[in-house]
DNA sequence: GTCATGATTCAA
DNA sequence: TGAATCATGACA
């Protein structure tokens, strides 16, 4: 029996415990995809590196949306950053996937990343959204179909794994706030994990 | 390690 | 009009 997508209820969380628990499970694009190895939470309120402290249409976004809606951007003017929204009574936020361990459809994600090694594939918030071809259109979107080729699926068998919880990178408010996990040891991450990384579960 | 790249949003 | 931005690849 194949484990059906994610639906919207996962995203009524805190923001911070479901991007921690979206490590280790599988996040698929048109039939492309892999493990997702490094998330990071972004809240709605009191958060400055979050769109919505200090952009309007952000803000408007998350109120005309339900959880689980994907809020996608071009940052830099080069790359499209994939989130979800994250909607419940603990709070509001979005969770921005950063990198996967490519699993589905590897041919189609060489194509579009000739240059990448297998590994580094979707090693980062821009390499993931270029390799699985994924970009505007999906602004909007409520992704978590009943669809095998697209949503997040929980791992067929869940062991235990190695979770980290480090600071967020690449910002430059909120720095200290440990909202970035990652998979120990993945070979798959966009950056490695600071000294400052602790082991949320063993 | 440095550096060029570059679109969109929002306030001034 | 311009400052800011959740990054990447090329090159030394």
């Amino acid at each position: 029996m194949r484990s059906p997508s994610l639906n919207s209820d996962f995203f009524t969380a805190a923001p911070p415990a479901c991007a921690a628990a979206l490590i280790g499970m599988e996040f698929r694009w048109h039939g492309c995809g892999g493990i997702i190895v490094e998330t990071e939470a972004y809240a709605a309120v009191d958060d400055p590196a979050c769109h919505t402290f200090f952009r309007k249409g952000a803000r408007d976004f998350v109120n005309q949306h339900p959880a689980g809606t994907a809020y996608v951007y071009l940052n830099y003017g080069i790359h499209w950053l994939f989130n979800v929204l994250v909607k419940g009574p603990e709070g509001e936020g979005f969770v921005l996937i950063r990198a996967l361990q490519p699993t589905l459809d590897l041919d189609a994600m060489r194509q579009r990343r000739p240059a990448s090694r297998d590994d580094q594939l979707c090693a980062g918030p821009g390499r993931l959204t270029r390799a699985l071809g994924l970009g505007r259109e999906a602004h909007g979107q409520g992704f978590l179909r009943a669809c095998p080729q697209t949503g997040i699926f929980p791992g067929e068998s869940q062991q235990s794994i190695a979770l980290l919880a480090d600071h967020r990178i690449g910002i430059s408010k909120a720095i200290d706030r440990p909202w970035r996990f990652l998979l120990a040891g993945s070979r798959s991450l966009s950056k490695a994990p600071s000294h400052k990384a602790v082991t949320l579960h063993p």
